[in-house]
DNA sequence: AAACTATCTGAACGTCCGTATAAAAAGTCA
DNA sequence: TGACTTTTTATACGGACGTTCAGATAGTTT
Protein backbone atom coordinates (compact mmCIF):
# COMPACT_ATOMS: atom_id res chain seq x y z
CA UNK A 1 0.00 0.00 0.00
CA UNK A 2 1.37 3.74 -1.03
CA UNK A 3 2.81 4.84 2.34
CA UNK A 4 2.12 8.45 3.86
CA UNK A 5 3.72 10.97 1.92
CA UNK A 6 6.88 12.01 4.07
CA UNK A 7 7.26 15.81 5.03
CA UNK A 8 4.46 17.70 3.67
CA UNK A 9 1.11 17.72 4.57
CA UNK A 10 -0.39 14.32 3.92
CA UNK A 11 -3.84 14.54 1.22
CA UNK A 12 -3.11 18.15 -0.16
CA UNK A 13 -0.79 19.66 -2.10
CA UNK A 14 1.36 23.15 -1.48
CA UNK A 15 -1.42 24.58 -2.86
CA UNK A 16 -3.83 23.43 -1.17
CA UNK A 17 -5.76 21.27 -3.57
CA UNK A 18 -6.43 17.43 -3.10
CA UNK A 19 -3.99 15.67 -3.96
CA UNK A 20 -4.65 13.78 -7.35
CA UNK A 21 -3.42 10.39 -5.10
CA UNK A 22 -6.49 10.80 -2.36
CA UNK A 23 -8.94 11.57 -5.08
CA UNK A 24 -7.87 8.33 -6.66
CA UNK A 25 -8.25 6.51 -2.75
CA UNK A 26 -11.17 8.03 -2.37
CA UNK A 27 -13.24 6.33 -5.13
CA UNK A 28 -11.57 3.12 -4.77
CA UNK A 29 -12.37 2.92 -1.53
CA UNK A 30 -15.88 4.36 -2.51
CA UNK A 31 -16.17 1.70 -5.07
CA UNK A 32 -15.04 -1.28 -2.04
CA UNK A 33 -17.80 -0.07 0.01
CA UNK A 34 -20.18 -0.82 -3.15
CA UNK A 35 -18.68 -4.03 -4.06
CA UNK A 36 -18.47 -5.20 0.24
CA UNK A 37 -22.32 -4.20 0.80
CA UNK A 38 -23.65 -5.48 -1.99
CA UNK A 39 -21.66 -8.72 -2.22
CA UNK A 40 -20.12 -9.93 1.12
CA UNK A 41 -16.13 -9.68 1.50
CA UNK A 42 -15.55 -13.62 0.01
CA UNK A 43 -17.58 -13.11 -3.53
CA UNK A 44 -15.82 -9.32 -4.44
CA UNK A 45 -12.98 -9.54 -6.29
CA UNK A 46 -9.92 -7.17 -6.40
CA UNK A 47 -11.05 -7.10 -10.58
CA UNK A 48 -14.86 -6.04 -9.93
CA UNK A 49 -13.39 -3.01 -7.34
CA UNK A 50 -10.79 -1.75 -10.01
CA UNK A 51 -13.99 -2.03 -12.59
CA UNK A 52 -16.13 -0.18 -10.21
CA UNK A 53 -14.09 2.52 -9.48
CA UNK A 54 -12.89 2.56 -13.34
CA UNK A 55 -9.34 2.26 -12.36
CA UNK A 56 -6.88 -0.75 -13.23
CA UNK A 57 -5.55 -3.74 -11.49
CA UNK A 58 -2.59 -2.23 -9.89
CA UNK A 59 -4.28 1.27 -8.60
CA UNK A 60 -6.53 -1.10 -6.03
CA UNK A 61 -3.70 -2.31 -4.16
CA UNK A 62 -1.69 0.93 -5.02
CA UNK A 63 -4.23 2.98 -2.50
CA UNK A 64 -6.14 -0.09 -0.93
CA UNK A 65 -3.42 -2.03 0.01
CA UNK A 66 -4.26 -5.97 -0.01
CA UNK A 67 -8.17 -7.07 0.12
CA UNK A 68 -8.27 -7.17 3.74
CA UNK A 69 -7.24 -4.12 4.63
CA UNK A 70 -9.43 -2.20 1.72
CA UNK A 71 -12.09 -4.31 3.62
CA UNK A 72 -11.02 -2.80 7.07
CA UNK A 73 -10.12 0.17 5.91
CA UNK A 74 -13.78 1.03 4.27
CA UNK A 75 -15.09 -0.26 7.65
CA UNK A 76 -13.05 2.21 9.92
CA UNK A 77 -13.62 5.04 7.96
CA UNK A 78 -16.85 6.22 8.84
CA UNK A 79 -17.44 4.86 11.90
CA UNK A 80 -16.67 7.83 13.95
CA UNK A 81 -19.06 9.82 12.08
CA UNK A 82 -22.19 7.34 13.25
CA UNK A 83 -20.57 7.07 16.86
CA UNK A 84 -20.18 11.13 16.71
CA UNK A 85 -23.98 11.28 15.63
CA UNK A 86 -25.04 8.44 18.26
CA UNK A 87 -23.66 10.43 21.33
CA UNK A 88 -25.06 13.23 19.76
CA UNK A 89 -28.64 12.23 20.05
CA UNK A 90 -28.07 10.84 22.83
CA UNK A 91 -26.43 14.30 24.26
CA UNK A 92 -29.40 15.83 23.21
CA UNK A 93 -32.07 13.39 24.79
CA UNK A 94 -30.13 13.68 28.11
CA UNK A 95 -30.33 17.50 27.84
CA UNK A 96 -34.21 17.27 27.78
CA UNK A 97 -34.17 16.02 31.36
CA UNK A 98 -36.23 12.91 32.26
CA UNK A 99 -35.18 9.77 29.90
CA UNK A 100 -37.15 6.75 29.14
CA UNK A 101 -35.82 3.37 27.35
CA UNK A 102 -37.53 4.98 24.55
CA UNK A 103 -35.50 7.87 24.77
CA UNK A 104 -32.03 5.47 24.15
CA UNK A 105 -33.37 3.32 22.16
CA UNK A 106 -34.43 6.08 19.69
CA UNK A 107 -31.04 7.83 20.04
CA UNK A 108 -29.33 4.52 19.12
CA UNK A 109 -31.70 3.48 16.34
CA UNK A 110 -32.59 6.61 14.03
CA UNK A 111 -28.55 7.63 13.28
CA UNK A 112 -28.49 4.58 11.52
CA UNK A 113 -31.71 4.34 9.75
CA UNK A 114 -30.92 8.04 8.94
CA UNK A 115 -28.01 7.55 7.06
CA UNK A 116 -29.53 4.29 5.40
CA UNK A 117 -32.37 6.59 4.42
CA UNK A 118 -29.74 9.15 3.02
CA UNK A 119 -29.48 10.38 -0.43
CA UNK A 120 -26.03 9.38 -0.62
CA UNK A 121 -25.63 6.36 -2.21
CA UNK A 122 -22.64 5.83 -0.59
CA UNK A 123 -23.84 5.97 3.09
CA UNK A 124 -26.69 3.82 2.01
CA UNK A 125 -23.69 1.28 0.54
CA UNK A 126 -21.81 1.44 4.48
CA UNK A 127 -25.43 1.09 5.92
CA UNK A 128 -25.44 -2.13 4.27
CA UNK A 129 -22.28 -2.99 4.47
CA UNK A 130 -22.22 -3.06 8.40
CA UNK A 131 -25.28 -4.72 8.50
CA UNK A 132 -23.95 -7.49 6.03
CA UNK A 133 -20.46 -7.49 8.46
CA UNK A 134 -22.52 -7.45 11.92
CA UNK A 135 -24.45 -10.16 11.14
CA UNK A 136 -21.55 -12.31 10.31
CA UNK A 137 -19.15 -12.83 13.84
CA UNK A 138 -16.58 -13.84 12.18
CA UNK A 139 -15.81 -11.78 9.38
CA UNK A 140 -12.68 -10.18 11.22
CA UNK A 141 -12.71 -9.82 15.11
CA UNK A 142 -11.18 -6.99 15.37
CA UNK A 143 -15.04 -5.47 13.36
CA UNK A 144 -16.56 -5.85 16.66
CA UNK A 145 -14.26 -3.24 18.73
CA UNK A 146 -14.42 -0.86 16.26
CA UNK A 147 -18.16 -0.48 17.70
CA UNK A 148 -18.35 -2.20 21.17
CA UNK A 149 -17.28 1.53 22.66
CA UNK A 150 -20.54 3.15 21.44
CA UNK A 151 -22.43 -0.35 23.02
CA UNK A 152 -21.15 -0.03 25.93
CA UNK A 153 -22.32 3.90 26.52
CA UNK A 154 -25.78 2.93 25.18
CA UNK A 155 -26.01 -0.42 28.03
CA UNK A 156 -24.20 2.26 30.44
CA UNK A 157 -27.61 4.04 30.03
CA UNK A 158 -29.80 0.98 30.04
CA UNK A 159 -28.22 0.20 33.67
CA UNK A 160 -29.26 3.60 34.64
CA UNK A 161 -32.26 3.41 33.88
CA UNK A 162 -33.10 -0.14 35.01
CA UNK A 163 -30.56 -0.46 38.09
CA UNK A 164 -31.28 -3.77 38.63
CA UNK A 165 -31.20 -5.94 35.17
CA UNK A 166 -28.21 -8.35 35.36
CA UNK A 167 -25.24 -7.58 32.82
CA UNK A 168 -25.96 -10.14 30.44
CA UNK A 169 -29.40 -9.39 30.20
CA UNK A 170 -28.44 -5.35 29.15
CA UNK A 171 -25.93 -7.46 26.76
CA UNK A 172 -28.71 -9.55 25.41
CA UNK A 173 -30.92 -6.58 24.87
CA UNK A 174 -28.63 -4.66 22.86
CA UNK A 175 -27.85 -7.06 21.02
CA UNK A 176 -31.31 -8.06 20.09
CA UNK A 177 -32.10 -4.45 19.29
CA UNK A 178 -29.20 -4.42 16.98
CA UNK A 179 -30.05 -7.35 14.99
CA UNK A 180 -33.69 -5.44 14.78
CA UNK A 181 -32.38 -2.79 13.75
CA UNK A 182 -29.85 -4.71 11.03
CA UNK A 183 -32.61 -6.96 9.51
CA UNK A 184 -34.99 -4.23 8.93
CA UNK A 185 -31.58 -2.74 6.58
CA UNK A 186 -31.08 -6.40 5.15
CA UNK A 187 -34.25 -7.92 4.74
CA UNK A 188 -36.84 -4.63 3.36
CA UNK A 189 -37.47 -7.72 0.65
CA UNK A 190 -38.54 -10.39 2.86
CA UNK A 191 -41.33 -7.83 4.73
CA UNK A 192 -42.32 -6.98 1.40
CA UNK A 193 -42.80 -10.78 0.27
CA UNK A 194 -44.53 -11.55 3.82
CA UNK A 195 -46.68 -8.37 3.57
CA UNK A 196 -48.08 -9.20 0.02
CA UNK A 197 -47.50 -5.21 -0.57
CA UNK A 198 -44.36 -3.35 -1.44
CA UNK A 199 -41.84 -2.43 0.53
CA UNK A 200 -41.46 0.72 2.28
CA UNK A 201 -39.37 2.47 0.34
CA UNK A 202 -36.93 4.02 3.18
CA UNK A 203 -35.49 2.14 5.94
CA UNK A 204 -36.79 5.15 8.10
CA UNK A 205 -40.21 4.57 7.00
CA UNK A 206 -40.24 1.05 9.52
CA UNK A 207 -38.83 3.54 12.06
CA UNK A 208 -41.97 4.33 14.32
CA UNK A 209 -42.15 0.07 14.42
CA UNK A 210 -38.66 -0.70 15.23
CA UNK A 211 -38.47 1.44 18.46
CA UNK A 212 -41.76 0.30 19.62
CA UNK A 213 -40.35 -3.57 18.82
CA UNK A 214 -37.46 -2.47 20.74
CA UNK A 215 -39.34 -0.35 23.16
CA UNK A 216 -41.50 -2.79 24.21
CA UNK A 217 -38.76 -5.79 24.12
CA UNK A 218 -36.24 -3.83 26.49
CA UNK A 219 -38.99 -3.19 28.63
CA UNK A 220 -40.38 -6.52 28.52
CA UNK A 221 -37.08 -8.20 29.72
CA UNK A 222 -35.22 -5.27 32.24
CA UNK A 223 -37.36 -5.76 35.27
CA UNK A 224 -39.03 -2.10 36.19
CA UNK A 225 -37.81 -2.85 39.52
CA UNK B 1 -25.11 -35.55 -9.74
CA UNK B 2 -26.52 -39.26 -9.43
CA UNK B 3 -28.85 -40.47 -10.71
CA UNK B 4 -32.12 -41.60 -8.50
CA UNK B 5 -31.19 -45.95 -9.38
CA UNK B 6 -34.18 -47.14 -11.58
CA UNK B 7 -36.48 -49.71 -11.55
CA UNK B 8 -35.56 -50.65 -7.30
CA UNK B 9 -36.69 -49.16 -3.89
CA UNK B 10 -34.04 -45.72 -4.02
CA UNK B 11 -31.50 -45.86 -0.43
CA UNK B 12 -31.95 -49.81 0.08
CA UNK B 13 -30.37 -52.91 -1.27
CA UNK B 14 -32.69 -55.86 -1.82
CA UNK B 15 -31.62 -57.01 1.52
CA UNK B 16 -32.83 -53.53 3.59
CA UNK B 17 -29.47 -52.50 4.47
CA UNK B 18 -28.76 -48.81 3.32
CA UNK B 19 -27.10 -48.79 0.39
CA UNK B 20 -23.52 -47.71 0.24
CA UNK B 21 -23.51 -45.13 -1.82
CA UNK B 22 -26.29 -43.36 0.05
CA UNK B 23 -24.44 -43.27 3.58
CA UNK B 24 -21.44 -41.45 1.40
CA UNK B 25 -23.77 -39.30 0.40
CA UNK B 26 -25.13 -38.43 3.85
CA UNK B 27 -22.02 -38.24 4.70
CA UNK B 28 -21.16 -35.38 1.95
CA UNK B 29 -24.02 -33.51 3.27
CA UNK B 30 -23.39 -33.23 6.78
CA UNK B 31 -19.95 -32.18 5.62
CA UNK B 32 -21.11 -29.45 3.42
CA UNK B 33 -23.47 -28.41 6.49
CA UNK B 34 -20.77 -28.06 8.74
CA UNK B 35 -18.84 -26.13 6.13
CA UNK B 36 -21.55 -24.31 5.27
CA UNK B 37 -22.52 -23.00 8.76
CA UNK B 38 -19.03 -21.99 9.42
CA UNK B 39 -17.77 -20.31 6.57
CA UNK B 40 -20.82 -19.65 4.31
CA UNK B 41 -21.34 -20.32 0.86
CA UNK B 42 -18.38 -18.56 -1.25
CA UNK B 43 -15.66 -19.42 1.27
CA UNK B 44 -16.39 -22.83 1.24
CA UNK B 45 -14.40 -24.74 -1.47
CA UNK B 46 -15.26 -28.21 -2.47
CA UNK B 47 -12.26 -29.90 -1.58
CA UNK B 48 -12.87 -28.29 1.91
CA UNK B 49 -15.99 -30.26 1.98
CA UNK B 50 -14.62 -33.23 0.17
CA UNK B 51 -11.88 -33.29 3.29
CA UNK B 52 -14.17 -33.11 5.75
CA UNK B 53 -16.60 -35.92 4.68
CA UNK B 54 -12.74 -37.97 4.46
CA UNK B 55 -13.58 -38.43 0.22
CA UNK B 56 -12.14 -37.82 -2.69
CA UNK B 57 -13.16 -34.75 -4.62
CA UNK B 58 -15.11 -36.55 -7.49
CA UNK B 59 -17.34 -38.34 -4.70
CA UNK B 60 -18.53 -34.69 -3.78
CA UNK B 61 -19.89 -34.25 -7.14
CA UNK B 62 -21.01 -37.46 -7.48
CA UNK B 63 -23.29 -37.57 -4.57
CA UNK B 64 -23.68 -33.97 -3.80
CA UNK B 65 -23.84 -32.51 -7.56
CA UNK B 66 -22.48 -28.92 -8.29
CA UNK B 67 -22.11 -26.29 -5.30
CA UNK B 68 -25.33 -24.44 -5.42
CA UNK B 69 -26.94 -28.01 -5.51
CA UNK B 70 -24.72 -28.98 -2.47
CA UNK B 71 -26.21 -25.96 -0.75
CA UNK B 72 -29.79 -26.19 -1.65
CA UNK B 73 -30.07 -30.15 -1.05
CA UNK B 74 -28.46 -29.29 2.54
CA UNK B 75 -30.77 -26.62 3.60
CA UNK B 76 -33.87 -28.59 2.06
CA UNK B 77 -32.97 -31.64 3.86
CA UNK B 78 -33.90 -30.70 7.25
CA UNK B 79 -36.88 -27.59 6.72
CA UNK B 80 -39.84 -29.58 6.85
CA UNK B 81 -38.15 -31.23 10.49
CA UNK B 82 -38.73 -28.10 11.56
CA UNK B 83 -41.28 -26.63 10.37
CA UNK B 84 -43.44 -29.68 11.50
CA UNK B 85 -41.51 -28.95 15.15
CA UNK B 86 -43.09 -25.48 14.89
CA UNK B 87 -46.43 -26.62 14.01
CA UNK B 88 -46.59 -29.29 16.89
CA UNK B 89 -45.56 -26.66 19.06
CA UNK B 90 -48.73 -24.23 18.08
CA UNK B 91 -51.29 -27.37 17.91
CA UNK B 92 -49.83 -27.81 21.32
CA UNK B 93 -50.66 -24.58 22.58
CA UNK B 94 -53.92 -24.10 20.42
CA UNK B 95 -55.11 -27.20 22.18
CA UNK B 96 -55.07 -25.65 25.63
CA UNK B 97 -57.26 -23.29 24.73
CA UNK B 98 -56.72 -19.10 25.18
CA UNK B 99 -53.72 -18.25 23.11
CA UNK B 100 -51.70 -15.26 24.09
CA UNK B 101 -48.86 -13.59 22.03
CA UNK B 102 -46.03 -14.79 24.09
CA UNK B 103 -47.60 -18.70 23.28
CA UNK B 104 -47.28 -17.83 19.44
CA UNK B 105 -43.86 -16.42 20.44
CA UNK B 106 -42.54 -19.89 21.98
CA UNK B 107 -43.97 -21.83 19.97
CA UNK B 108 -42.15 -20.29 17.08
CA UNK B 109 -38.68 -19.44 18.85
CA UNK B 110 -38.42 -22.77 20.55
CA UNK B 111 -37.99 -25.54 18.49
CA UNK B 112 -35.19 -23.28 16.81
CA UNK B 113 -33.49 -22.48 20.08
CA UNK B 114 -34.22 -26.19 20.88
CA UNK B 115 -32.31 -27.95 17.75
CA UNK B 116 -29.29 -25.23 18.24
CA UNK B 117 -29.07 -26.55 21.71
CA UNK B 118 -29.29 -30.36 20.89
CA UNK B 119 -26.60 -32.71 21.58
CA UNK B 120 -26.22 -33.52 17.94
CA UNK B 121 -23.40 -31.46 16.76
CA UNK B 122 -25.29 -31.92 12.85
CA UNK B 123 -28.55 -29.94 14.11
CA UNK B 124 -26.47 -27.16 15.74
CA UNK B 125 -24.50 -27.22 12.25
CA UNK B 126 -28.01 -26.69 10.80
CA UNK B 127 -28.98 -23.82 12.99
CA UNK B 128 -26.04 -21.94 12.66
CA UNK B 129 -26.35 -22.31 8.50
CA UNK B 130 -30.09 -21.05 8.94
CA UNK B 131 -28.40 -17.88 10.88
CA UNK B 132 -26.05 -17.26 8.34
CA UNK B 133 -28.28 -17.68 5.29
CA UNK B 134 -31.09 -15.86 6.45
CA UNK B 135 -28.99 -12.78 7.59
CA UNK B 136 -28.05 -12.66 3.82
CA UNK B 137 -30.61 -11.89 1.97
CA UNK B 138 -29.80 -12.62 -1.66
CA UNK B 139 -27.91 -15.90 -0.94
CA UNK B 140 -30.51 -17.97 -3.58
CA UNK B 141 -34.09 -16.59 -3.40
CA UNK B 142 -35.55 -19.98 -3.26
CA UNK B 143 -34.24 -19.86 0.06
CA UNK B 144 -37.62 -18.08 1.01
CA UNK B 145 -39.68 -19.61 -0.28
CA UNK B 146 -38.73 -23.04 1.86
CA UNK B 147 -40.09 -21.13 5.03
CA UNK B 148 -42.27 -18.90 3.90
CA UNK B 149 -45.17 -20.89 4.38
CA UNK B 150 -44.60 -21.76 8.04
CA UNK B 151 -43.95 -18.15 8.34
CA UNK B 152 -47.35 -17.32 7.43
CA UNK B 153 -49.12 -19.70 9.47
CA UNK B 154 -47.71 -17.29 12.55
CA UNK B 155 -48.16 -14.30 10.80
CA UNK B 156 -52.15 -15.42 10.68
CA UNK B 157 -51.71 -16.41 14.37
CA UNK B 158 -50.77 -12.73 15.42
CA UNK B 159 -53.65 -11.72 12.79
CA UNK B 160 -56.27 -13.43 15.00
CA UNK B 161 -55.18 -11.99 18.42
CA UNK B 162 -54.60 -8.41 17.03
CA UNK B 163 -57.52 -8.33 14.36
CA UNK B 164 -56.57 -4.36 13.43
CA UNK B 165 -53.03 -4.46 12.68
CA UNK B 166 -51.99 -4.09 9.42
CA UNK B 167 -50.11 -6.77 6.93
CA UNK B 168 -46.81 -4.45 6.73
CA UNK B 169 -47.01 -4.75 11.09
CA UNK B 170 -47.77 -8.14 11.03
CA UNK B 171 -44.88 -8.72 8.67
CA UNK B 172 -42.43 -6.73 10.22
CA UNK B 173 -43.08 -7.84 13.59
CA UNK B 174 -41.86 -11.69 12.22
CA UNK B 175 -38.98 -10.64 10.77
CA UNK B 176 -38.12 -8.78 14.14
CA UNK B 177 -38.62 -11.83 15.87
CA UNK B 178 -36.78 -14.36 13.01
CA UNK B 179 -33.66 -11.63 13.37
CA UNK B 180 -33.54 -11.44 16.84
CA UNK B 181 -34.38 -15.16 17.32
CA UNK B 182 -31.21 -15.67 14.95
CA UNK B 183 -28.86 -13.49 16.57
CA UNK B 184 -28.94 -15.57 19.46
CA UNK B 185 -27.66 -18.18 17.54
CA UNK B 186 -24.92 -16.21 15.61
CA UNK B 187 -23.73 -13.78 18.21
CA UNK B 188 -23.50 -15.29 21.42
CA UNK B 189 -19.69 -14.22 21.03
CA UNK B 190 -20.50 -10.21 21.30
CA UNK B 191 -23.00 -11.10 24.22
CA UNK B 192 -20.23 -12.40 25.78
CA UNK B 193 -17.37 -9.20 24.80
CA UNK B 194 -20.29 -6.53 26.03
CA UNK B 195 -21.40 -8.56 29.48
CA UNK B 196 -18.23 -9.32 30.60
CA UNK B 197 -18.99 -12.68 31.50
CA UNK B 198 -18.90 -16.03 29.86
CA UNK B 199 -21.39 -16.72 27.16
CA UNK B 200 -24.40 -18.88 28.02
CA UNK B 201 -23.35 -22.50 26.77
CA UNK B 202 -26.69 -23.21 25.13
CA UNK B 203 -28.90 -20.83 22.72
CA UNK B 204 -31.90 -22.37 24.93
CA UNK B 205 -30.01 -20.41 27.49
CA UNK B 206 -31.42 -17.52 26.33
CA UNK B 207 -34.63 -18.61 25.85
CA UNK B 208 -36.20 -16.68 28.47
CA UNK B 209 -34.95 -13.42 27.30
CA UNK B 210 -35.81 -13.75 23.94
CA UNK B 211 -38.97 -14.87 23.90
CA UNK B 212 -39.94 -12.04 26.53
CA UNK B 213 -37.90 -9.14 24.22
CA UNK B 214 -40.24 -10.30 21.37
CA UNK B 215 -43.03 -10.89 23.29
CA UNK B 216 -42.59 -6.89 24.40
CA UNK B 217 -41.80 -5.93 21.35
CA UNK B 218 -44.73 -7.15 19.33
CA UNK B 219 -47.35 -5.91 22.04
CA UNK B 220 -45.64 -2.38 21.69
CA UNK B 221 -46.11 -2.69 17.62
CA UNK B 222 -49.48 -3.95 17.42
CA UNK B 223 -52.00 -2.36 19.47
CA UNK B 224 -54.31 -4.87 21.22
CA UNK B 225 -57.26 -3.35 19.54
C1' DA C 1 15.23 22.19 -18.00
C1' DA C 2 16.62 18.64 -15.00
C1' DA C 3 16.04 15.78 -11.07
C1' DC C 4 12.88 13.73 -8.39
C1' DT C 5 8.58 11.76 -6.57
C1' DA C 6 3.94 10.19 -6.99
C1' DT C 7 0.83 7.78 -9.67
C1' DC C 8 -0.63 4.65 -13.04
C1' DT C 9 -0.33 0.88 -16.64
C1' DG C 10 -0.08 -3.61 -18.43
C1' DA C 11 1.47 -7.93 -18.03
C1' DA C 12 2.79 -11.69 -15.50
C1' DC C 13 3.16 -15.13 -11.52
C1' DG C 14 1.81 -18.97 -8.96
C1' DT C 15 -2.24 -20.80 -6.70
C1' DC C 16 -6.57 -22.51 -6.10
C1' DC C 17 -11.05 -22.90 -7.86
C1' DG C 18 -15.32 -25.82 -9.81
C1' DT C 19 -16.03 -29.21 -12.86
C1' DA C 20 -15.39 -33.14 -15.94
C1' DT C 21 -13.90 -37.73 -17.16
C1' DA C 22 -11.50 -42.10 -18.10
C1' DA C 23 -10.40 -45.90 -15.83
C1' DA C 24 -10.11 -48.75 -11.65
C1' DA C 25 -12.45 -50.91 -7.86
C1' DA C 26 -16.26 -52.69 -5.31
C1' DG C 27 -20.59 -54.52 -5.09
C1' DT C 28 -24.75 -56.93 -7.07
C1' DC C 29 -27.15 -60.35 -9.18
C1' DA C 30 -28.19 -63.99 -12.89
C1' DT D 1 -18.27 -67.31 -12.29
C1' DG D 2 -19.12 -63.72 -15.33
C1' DA D 3 -21.93 -59.82 -16.90
C1' DC D 4 -23.50 -55.66 -15.13
C1' DT D 5 -24.10 -51.45 -12.27
C1' DT D 6 -22.64 -48.41 -8.74
C1' DT D 7 -19.10 -46.08 -6.57
C1' DT D 8 -14.46 -44.33 -6.10
C1' DT D 9 -9.97 -42.76 -7.65
C1' DA D 10 -6.71 -40.00 -9.93
C1' DT D 11 -5.84 -36.60 -12.97
C1' DA D 12 -6.60 -32.90 -15.97
C1' DC D 13 -8.56 -28.50 -17.81
C1' DG D 14 -9.57 -23.74 -18.38
C1' DG D 15 -10.38 -19.90 -15.82
C1' DA D 16 -10.33 -16.54 -12.17
C1' DC D 17 -8.18 -15.26 -8.22
C1' DG D 18 -4.83 -11.94 -5.18
C1' DT D 19 -0.66 -10.04 -5.57
C1' DT D 20 3.59 -8.17 -7.55
C1' DC D 21 6.51 -5.31 -10.35
C1' DA D 22 9.18 -3.13 -14.09
C1' DG D 23 8.48 0.47 -16.64
C1' DA D 24 5.70 4.44 -18.56
C1' DT D 25 3.55 8.80 -17.43
C1' DA D 26 2.28 12.90 -14.92
C1' DG D 27 3.21 16.18 -11.53
C1' DT D 28 6.27 18.81 -8.47
C1' DT D 29 10.31 21.04 -6.96
C1' DT D 30 14.82 22.99 -7.68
Amino acid sequence: MRQPTSDKENFRNTDGRIARGEATRQRVLDAAERCFASDGFEAVTIRQIARTAEVTLGVVSFHGGSKEDLFKTVLARRVATLDDLRKAALAEVRARGEMTIRDVVDAYLTPYLDIASRGDPQWRAYAQFIARVASNDDYFPEVRELYDPTARIFIAEFQRLRPGASAEALATVLTLTVASMLSIVASRARIAGLSGSDAIDQPMGYRAMLIDFCTGGIEMVLPSD
